[in-house]
DNA sequence: ATGCTAACAAGCAGCTTTGACTGTTTCAAT
DNA sequence: ATTGAAACAGTCAAAGCTGCTTGTTAGCAT
């Protein structure tokens, strides 16, 4: 076998063997991602996602020494994905663009994403699984501040009517998750581009006329 | 023992077993609705269907031989009680009301209604699941087209204008979903009442001017 | 009354999943 | 080089769930 560097561990860098493990934790989480999203939240084992990951179940196991390990930790990492893309997606909506088109779109992308649907088949089973809620919890709250603030932020001139501006946002909220939920479960949705259409209006109308 | 009437079968009537038996079917079914809103689809077992009913599992297992035929039966038993109590809400509008608060609130009362939880919980079942969405599908699109169907008759006038109706129909269904969604995972929603009044004004503002 | 059948009860075998335990290889420090 | 620890792999017992099969009671027809 090859000799690697020899140099063990410089002062930013790590080990091997961190490092290994560092990625080989992601694959666990990813795999477990998308067993949640392909098989639904209550058939995703152990065995299904060390398979998915490459690795023995053993392996898994002790990376994460019981499911419900794997499971906190993987809502850390969709959170952590959910915030930054959904951030970096609103984040870079140019100056002179239609800032409200661009906000919706953002949201509709953020709501088709898996990682919407894993964090969604985590909150269904979380209604009857009091443990789960208790994981979850905390990232749907931080999620919800966080998106709460970044359209503040998208939106300075919308805060001097502030009722608006929050009817205007649970109203993106709910009827794009509703439309997205619908599009999940039921197949069909001949309304879609209809109701979005109809959405950025109702947002044109709630908004202060500097925005239109 | 006491005598039972000795005629055994008179033509509209059924016998004592028969009786029973469609007693316990129910009862088997009702306690099957109850475990899927209770402990969700996943963890909803024959024995803790069989323990609720107040029966052993072996009897249960008599009147529907497998699991899914439970689910089945238990589809159908759903369905039937969500069309009547929809219909019965609807239909029992008065006349001279304000016909679209009416039937908001009627909606709403549907999405939060323990029915509408449990088909809630196996749509989000049936996503990965091929058998549970076969079954299912047919009752959710038998319920669509009659609530669409029971729309038309609760708003005659409106059919001049179809794509404003549909309209109407796809954001009510949406939106209130979305809310009663929202409600069942995250536990509290403060702007549930204000989203409702701003959904019927638009109602309003969608509909002709006869309804108003 | 006497079979016959339906309504239940109970136990059993097989499968799946989980967590723990044991063994093996690879890295890093002395 | 050797020793210790970390990263894996594989096996095992325990528990839960399903469906089948056998046994018991109660109604129904002849």
């Amino acid at each position: 076998m090859a000799k690697r560097s020899a140099k063990p561990s410089g002062p930013g860098e790590q080990g091997w063997q961190a490092q290994k493990s560092a990625a080989t934790r992601d694959q666990i989480l990813s795999a477990a991602v998308r067993c949640i999203v392909e098989l639904g939240y209550s058939r995703t084992t152990t065995m299904k996602i060390a398979e998915r990951a490459g690795l023995s179940r053993g392996a898994t196991l002790h990376h994460f020494p019981s499911k419900l390990d794997i499971i906190r930790a993987a809502v850390d990492y969709l959170h952590e994905r959910r915030l930054r893309a959904f951030r970096t997606s609103v984040m870079s909506i140019p100056e002179g663009t239609d800032r409200i088109k661009a906000a919706t779109e953002a949201y509709w992308a953020h709501a088709t994403h898996p990682i919407f649907v894993a964090f969604f088949e985590l909150s269904v089973a979380a209604r009857t699984d009091r443990e789960l809620r208790k994981i979850l919890q905390p990232a749907q709250e931080s999620f919800d501040e966080e998106w709460y603030k970044t359209a503040q932020e998208v939106f300075p001139e919308w805060q001097s009517d502030k009722a608006a501006f929050d009817l205007a946002l649970s109203l993106v909220q709910h009827l794009m998750e509703g439309i997205a939920i619908s599009s999940m479960t039921h197949q069909r949705q001949p309304d879609r581009d209809r109701l979005k259409q109809y959405l950025e209006d109702q947002l044109r109308a709630l908004a202060p006329a500097s925005i239109r």
